[in-house]
DNA sequence: CCGTAATGTTGATGGCGTAAACATAGCGGG
DNA sequence: CCCGCTATGTTTACGCCATCAACATTACGG
């Protein structure tokens, strides 16, 4: 994962040094401030200092450019999921905790959440299913539905996105009671059938 | 809900006939093969053999010709899940059709589904508020879920959207089995506290 | 130490949304 | 019936964008 760094090295002398990462940078400072397809290349370019088409040196095009970004904010997600996870010491709490964390996520950083969902090329899905958010979940699911852990897995994934979706779009107010309320344990998966809650892998 | 007629009147003079309408069959037959941000004013004037300015007649701004469309999608969604709710009889079918139908239409119109949650301008919430399938939603929560209602009409409405969302972007195979295994109201909405199943609205 | 590959720059092309100025035509009052 | 007003379209133009081709500079390995 990038940590972002405001400051960078310093004057140019032609080569920049490290345009790629700062590219990066400067793309997601600009999501905190507007949606992705608001950012341009151009803009991007011209924050770093570098003409336009510098950017061609390390991204193909701007949809390389925007994957980059977007499996960013996936690896983001992903820490502040398992952060989430851990403070609430695991068990039930710990998978309503985590499916709030993600919530939460989408509505701190709205554009970049939508970019690392929406329209990404995670066709082949390796990103995704390989983030260890998505192994957090399958563990969950699987201690506490046995047999049913993929229907429960993927409720569980919808809910959550849904509800993430919902707030970003103005459908529901974002209001953290309502986050709680929601996605809670306790009244969304009350003891289900096949249950098995000793398992642990 | 306007009803696409792929024939339409016949050659111009200068003055088009009804170019509004014209332009929104135009947007909703290119939102069946193109995402709603590849589809430009300009492609679809063309296609009504106008200028591209004269969009401008009708509509302030793309905001804003994307907008009606984006009403449309509602309004078309609206009816399928009403169509649906009906044909599976009420009660927790009716409740379990509803949500899966709305799946179904995310997946059969996917840009046009996008556009119409995604962005929208429905801060005010005026568009989704009053609409059919909303009623509905409600009404059928109240049944089950009495004092809970509220809660129970996010829930079920989260699991559809995210579940919607997350086929669409390719990280949940569009299987319609498993729309009906994720959107089941025996397994999700297993007799809720509060039950309260022979209120009628 | 030199040449080649990596990295940046300039300039151009075609597309976009949209504003301004102009053209046409339909319609309602004399 | 005709005249002018207004609704509706057109042309032209501006500034932005992504991207390509050709050229410039630098770094680095033999």
């Amino acid at each position: 994962m990038i940590t972002v760094s405001t400051s960078k090295i310093a004057a140019r002398n032609y080569h920049h040094g490290d345009l790629r990462t700062a590219l990066i940078e400067a793309g997601l400072a600009a999501l905190e401030s507007a949606d992705a397809d608001a950012v341009s290349l151009r803009e991007l370019a011209r924050n770093v200092g570098v003409s336009a088409t510098a950017v061609y040196r390390h991204f193909p095009d701007k949809k390389a450019l925007l994957a980059a970004l977007a499996a960013e904010g996936i690896a983001r997600l992903g820490t502040a999921q398992r952060i989430a996870s851990e403070q609430a010491g695991g068990g039930g709490a710990g998978f309503a905790a985590t499916g709030q964390a993600y919530v939460r996520f989408a509505l701190d950083n709205p554009a970049l959440f939508r970019l690392a969902f929406t329209h990404g090329d995670h066709a082949d899905g390796s990103m995704i299913a390989n983030d260890e958010a998505w192994q957090l979940l399958r563990a969950y699911a699987e201690s506490f539905a046995g047999a049913d852990a993929r229907r429960l897995q993927l409720q569980a994934w919808a809910v959550a996105h849904g509800l993430a979706m919902l707030m970003l779009d103005g459908l529901i107010p974002a209001d953290d009671k309502l986050i709680k309320s929601v996605i809670d344990q306790q009244t969304l998966f009350p003891a289900q059938p096949g249950s098995n809650s000793d398992a642990s892998p």
